[in-house]
DNA sequence: CGATCAATGATACTCGTATGTCAATGAAAA
DNA sequence: TTTTCATTGACATACGAGTATCATTGATCG
């Protein structure tokens, strides 16, 4: 059972040590003013009464909540499990509190968020992407922190700017696939409506293409559904196996997807990449463990979190940031599977 | 290019609309006494000059933050990740704020969030487990409003509960590798220290062995070190199969080391189960679509974050919980691998 | 014409922490 | 003894939203 202990204030803390409300909150604040003994019997009440002081108030006087916003679109992808989590480690080891919210890949959940990371009085603002709605933008551009946009690279940026940049990423494993002599590449996307990332890989794709004199079809591109899953990626492969022309090689956007149709190659004694070739993206913790480990572009998905906590923390502490645009990179990580 | 921007404050507002600050509040507040006219003219003048409440002062008058604080040992397990998807997606569409903390499975840093969750007025805690240090939970027993202890049922709680039974789903899954008629199985298990979750389930193990009359030798359980990772998972079931007395099935307690010790099999000619049987703990994604499908414990991780969320905004909304007990259940799903 | 009521305003105060200005005390230093 | 300084206190005020208690205006109603 639980005791409903009412708050606890400085006020309280005064009292129960017979010294005046001033004293105690210099005891806190500015501890050489006040004698040895004083303090330390401040500090001896403190804990006797459970004294927790009530930073919402401090943060209404002081004008800074040491509160950090984070959007994320989903966190069931472990790329974005892992951002946060890096994002979390620099945060928590540096006194911030990460306020957090998942918005689906919708930009109105991601404008919500925001509008209430401001109301909260939040330090910074950190984002996923330069996909955002006009409010959002708007709200981004007048905020008066550190506002972080992540996983992309962009010169029209808000303000700072941590991640890689897709489309050359995309443009890189495509002359890969080339220059291995595939003929007939079929790229699969994610939902590319609302998302620079999907539709900065996709441009990097028909660069590559274009530039090695190759055609690009309307089938040349193929986007799955959102939510990607493993399942759609499964029957995706098995539904351009069946086309008239089948692609040797396929370049998967996404995470899951790409899983799936590793595996439902697999099941079905579809040989990789003798049969047809397999590229990925993303940090896929099995990629290499896999019975034919797949040749993806590994994402340093963690390392953005980290870099981006990082970047704010600078601008907090008042530092000046000579790079806003810190591409943290990627690796075209060659295996058996293309 | 960003325009430092000052804060608008509802006086703002009131000077703008060339009303008094009280009508400005009393129209937010108790819009049915202020005429229509003036209403939308106030309303007008919000959206010029772009104000924004300040929820930081609504905080600190109303006693209340919609805040709710998180604690989660990691998110690179996709249990956790999907926990918190679950919870975040309930508290967005009722308005409430998470607060993450992210305990890299160290209860110093679970008690070090906690204290800062109180610290900023949250309406409500989250926390993972029930192992706690003395000091946490001393806070959490004096805390003011719902704590919520997740991911597993113990009757000695401090509020409310929502988990499912650790023990008894370990104590099922052995169950049925015995009726199997599997002769020498080994359990491998998480770090056991500070963690009541693997503790339980090491139970369940001994309990169910015991129960059917079988010996467990030292040899019997085997502990992975932190962090649990695919790679440990590949080493471990090596070494178990080089052991004089090979087991002829293995029950892994952590997703990741299932994951790699079947595709560490798979890699070197092990058939799976004819050489081993394995079975997992997790809602492993991939589980259903490997290329020996894993027999597991699914874990309903994503419900659990609902519900938790769920009996939070219950709570916030005085309404009484009859069962502070939540059980969510888990499912013994049988496929090939055992 | 006086009464009633809707609409708006003025003033003061709350929440808990924090600071700035000045005063009072006492002890040590000049 | 006078000066200086360390220590503590008293009082006012800020932060931004919000409420409680009157007061004022004007329009409508009987």
């Amino acid at each position: 059972m639980r005791t409903g202990k009412s708050k606890v204030t400085l006020k309280d803390v005064s009292k129960a040590a017979g010294l005046s409300l001033i004293t105690v909150s210099r005891a806190l604040r500015q501890p050489d003013t006040v004698h040895p003994d004083t303090r330390e019997k401040i500090q001896k009440t403190i804990e006797d009464i459970g004294y927790v002081p009530n930073l919402v108030a401090r943060a209404l006087v002081s004008q800074k909540s040491d509160m950090v916003g984070v959007v994320v679109p989903v966190l069931y992808s472990s790329l974005f499990a892992d951002f946060t989590q890096g994002a979390a480690g620099v945060m928590r080891a540096n006194g911030l509190q990460m306020l957090l919210g998942v918005s689906d890949r919708a930009t109105s959940n991601e404008e919500e968020a925001v509008r209430t990371f401001i109301a909260r009085q939040a330090d910074a603002i950190i984002v996923t992407g330069f996909t955002h709605t006009d409010a959002c933008r708007k709200m981004l551009t007048n905020f008066h922190g550190p506002v972080v946009e992540t996983w992309n690279l962009r010169d029209e940026a808000i303000d700072i700017v941590v991640g890689y940049d897709n489309f050359r990423a995309a443009a890189e494993m495509t002359r890969y696939l080339i220059s291995k002599g595939y003929r007939e590449i079929v790229m699969v996307g994610g939902a590319f409506e609302n998302n620079d990332q999907a539709t900065d890989r996709h441009a990097g794709f028909v660069a590559a293409m274009r530039e090695a004199g190759r055609e690009v079809r309307p089938d040349s591109i193929v986007a799955v559904p959102n939510p990607t899953t493993i399942e759609s990626g499964a029957e995706l492969i098995m539904s351009l196996l069946d086309r008239p022309v089948k692609p040797d090689a396929v370049f998967i956007q996404a995470e899951l997807p790409a899983q799936g149709a590793m595996l439902a190659c697999l099941s079905h004694g579809i040989r990789i990449p003798e049969d047809v070739a397999i590229a990925s993206f993303g940090d896929l913790i099995l990629s290499a463990l896999l019975p034919v480990p797949l040749t993806t572009i590994k994402v340093r998905s963690s390392e953005i979190g980290k870099r981006t906590a990082e970047m704010v923390l600078k601008r907090l502490k008042g530092e000046h940031i000579e790079e806003t645009v810190q591409d943290v990179g990627f690796d075209l990580v060659i295996r058996k599977s293309a």
